[in-house]
RNA sequence: GGACAGGUGGCCGAGUGGUUAAUGGCAGCAGACUGUAAAUCUGCCCGCGAGAGCGUACGCUAGUUCGAAUCUAGCCCUGUCCA
């Protein structure tokens, strides 16, 4: 049992799909001891590289750390800026069995336009409704029709796991000056450069790892290996690892503002001092 | 001072007499988004206009031509080399 104006435990809980992974402290910025000031933190870096983490494996491990917080009476705090990954979470996803290992590596070793080729073929639907450049979109109705033999339009049909309906959320959406946030993106990037991140991508390239990763696909990730192979020079990657933080920046904002239920508060330069939910969020 | 090379839309870079407001790429802006999402993809992108369209544009100026970013002359500027 509590006292009223005892303040309830809190646990952090990453909602950051490049934070999950054990190789990347440094450019994923993922919290330090000194950060965590104690406070218990799930789910950051806790996948192995070698490893990719989906949608569902996340929410699935959120859901358990969520739960695990309510049973040990602590407040479980959401962070991170994943979407997909929080929208899974709270609405569930389309049950889709595991794919065939094989299926899954003979889908992603074509060309496009050869799987969307095949797509048009064995799931119609679907490819109708991607443009013919869309890899990954591709790529993933092909191996799900492939795989488990009905369209990934029928299983869609259908979300399962969300936990929206079983907690009480308050949501904060941050949407900081433009301008503001891109120059906090190279600040940000140039510093992880002179933290480590050479070092981290120097071990993490080290491990040989199938460059498809998601691990491999971070931010900086790429930028710092051409620096270690002698493709440029450090000012080049570091420019290079900027852009690409403010590209994905721009990518945040589209996101943040029509993804998300229409009545999470957006939270800007202008109106957050008046924020009610921002204040609950710090009485608690 | 001389010899080459070159000056194209915010940047890089095609184009070398006509369907050219000018291929591409980048940046920028907007949009999409159900299992690798820090991913993947789509649209816009000289100005004015809802649109038809109009007006400006390929270093500058003057020419040749029905027509020039593309040819000619002079000038200005940049790079490399020779002095």
């Amino acid at each position: 049992m509590r006292l009223a104006q005892s303040v309830p435990r809190a646990v952090v809980i990453n909602a950051d799909s490049a934070q999950v992974y054990a190789d990347l402290a440094v450019l994923s910025a993922r919290p330090g001891p000194d950060e965590m000031r104690g406070v218990p933190h799930r789910l950051f870096g806790g996948w192995d590289g070698a490893q990719a983490c989906s949608a569902a494996d996340w929410a699935a491990a959120a859901r358990d750390a969520i739960d695990a917080a309510h049973a040990a009476d602590a407040l479980p705090i959401l962070v991170g800026g994943t979407g997909l990954y929080i929208r899974t979470l709270l609405d569930g996803i389309a049950p889709i069995p595991p794919i065939d290992p094989d299926v899954r590596a003979a889908v992603r070793a074509m060309p496009v336009a050869q799987a969307y080729a095949a797509l048009r073929r064995e799931d119609r639907a679907r490819a109708a409704a991607l443009a013919p450049a869309d890899a990954t979109r591709i790529a993933r109705a092909l191996e799900v029709v492939r795989s488990t033999g009905t369209p990934i339009t029928v299983w869609q049909a259908q979300r399962e796991g969300g936990i929206a309906d079983r907690i009480a959320l308050s949501a904060v959406v941050l949407m900081p000056d433009r301008d503001w946030l891109y120059q906090r993106c190279d600040q940000r990037f140039a510093a992880m450069w002179h933290a480590g991140a050479i070092d981290e991508v120097r071990a993490l390239l080290a491990r040989g790892l199938d460059p498809d990763l998601p691990v491999m696909r971070a931010i900086g990730v790429r930028d710092a290996a051409a620096f270690l192979a002698g493709e440029c020079d450090a000012a080049t990657a570091i420019a290079a690892g900027q852009q690409a933080t403010r590209n994905y920046a721009k990518r945040q904002y589209t996101w943040l503002r029509h993804q998300p239920p229409a009545q999470w508060p957006r939270l800007t330069h202008e109106n957050y001092a008046e924020n009610a939910n921002l204040a609950a969020l710090f009485q608690l």
